[in-house]
DNA sequence: GCCGAAGGTGAGCGAGCGCTTAGCGTGGCC
DNA sequence: GGCCACGCTAAGCGCTCGCTCACCTTCGGC
């Protein structure tokens, strides 16, 4: 595995929908430039030098800069999204499937760190058209969230003052996850992703075991 | 009230230690800037624009625009720091101060949102020597929630697992509040303050009513 | 074996950046 | 009232940015 494949490129089997080859490159070096700088301190001859190419070549890939994080952070929502329906949708309890989401949500803030910065922090250097469409993506990923805890509520499950906030407090929690989480820090992923879990299912007043 | 006073000029008392006035002003001005676009994306032009002044009059109060941004940051974070200070030091038990802990340093994060999101978000902007600086005022931050979990776990009024990570957890959920909080939203921050209060006693099994 | 499309390069454009410098206005001091 | 220190501005320096353009290489189809 090559020094690149480390990082972002550990999580490059997200990025096999990007075709050609080039393109790909390119995109998984703007995300790794994108996440250890910032998207504004990132120039684009970094990102071509890291993905082995002159500047100019990622103009044919790519319209501009901002392309790049528009495509990244798309993909990235499209993920998240993905992975929080799976849980939402199996069957199970209110409880089980929280656990569930919480602790896969979590595993992929923590093990794609790199693309979760990017995907969660660089939303406002998107132009409005791309920050809107962005956007809907995230009032899906609120819903898949609220809709397991309201249920919960409802069922008599969970002991819930108030949704909506609460919804949003399990949300910030997993997201923070991607600025503290450090992959040679003394926790794994996996680690984190099953404290969250017990903690969040103590948030929402979860009465018993969560499987 | 002016209209700049209205963003971070509200949160202008805290900046009353910074002289003379001209210096003061543009260091308002530099954490409005700076909370908008982050800190690689504003110019000296605007921030000096933004305190009524030409680009050069920044030079004469500050050496670069990176000094700027190592102010901002490490008022914040001995703000930060007293505020928790306060409430861990106050007499109490565990579960008291740890409820007041939470509330005043959510509300300072969601009241103060534009001064909080420089100081928590744009850590990654200053060189090495002012980031190892501000890294130590953290720690303490750090070591104050730990100190009162710790102190709750001991006693059995807490029941936690993992208190490293509970602490960790707590904080990051309580900066996060800077990273989504609206002031036009529906949430005032005394409200969130006291929402986050109760989610984090439930987080540390805490017995019983909070005061 | 020639040809065009696809994918790449080296050089460089205009613009805007952080920061500097020469000089101007003004208020306090003798 | 003359003078100078101080706070500030107008102008602009050197540099790097995002991005473009003229040209080059490679390769499948006939």
């Amino acid at each position: 595995m090559s020094t690149a494949e480390e990082t972002a490129g550990g999580e490059a089997q997200a990025w096999g929908e990007v075709t050609p080859d080039a393109a790909r490159r390119l995109l998984i070096a703007a995300v790794e430039a994108f996440a250890e700088r910032g998207y504004h301190a990132t120039t684009t001859r970094d990102i071509a030098g890291r993905a082995g190419m002159s500047p100019a070549a990622l103009y044919i890939h790519y319209k501009t800069k901002e392309e790049l994080l528009h495509r990244i952070s798309r993909i990235g929502h499209e993920k998240a999204l993905e992975i929080l329906r799976t849980a939402s949708r199996r069957e199970g309890s209110a409880t089980e499937r929280l656990a569930d989401a919480v602790s896969s949500f979590v595993r992929w803030h923590a093990g794609g760190r790199t693309t979760a910065r990017v995907v969660q922090y660089e939303l406002d250097s998107l132009g409005p058209d791309a920050r809107a469409e962005i956007l809907a993506l995230r009032r899906q990923v609120d819903g898949e969230v609220r809709g397991i805890i309201e249920e919960g509520a409802r069922s008599g499950e969970f002991e819930v003052v108030d949704v909506h906030g609460t919804t949003l407090a399990v949300l910030s929690l997993c997201i923070d996850v991607a600025r503290w989480f450090n992959v040679d820090g003394p926790r794994t992923p996996e680690q984190v992703g099953e404290l969250y879990a017990d903690l969040v299912l103590r948030m929402v007043g979860a009465q018993g075991p969560a499987a």
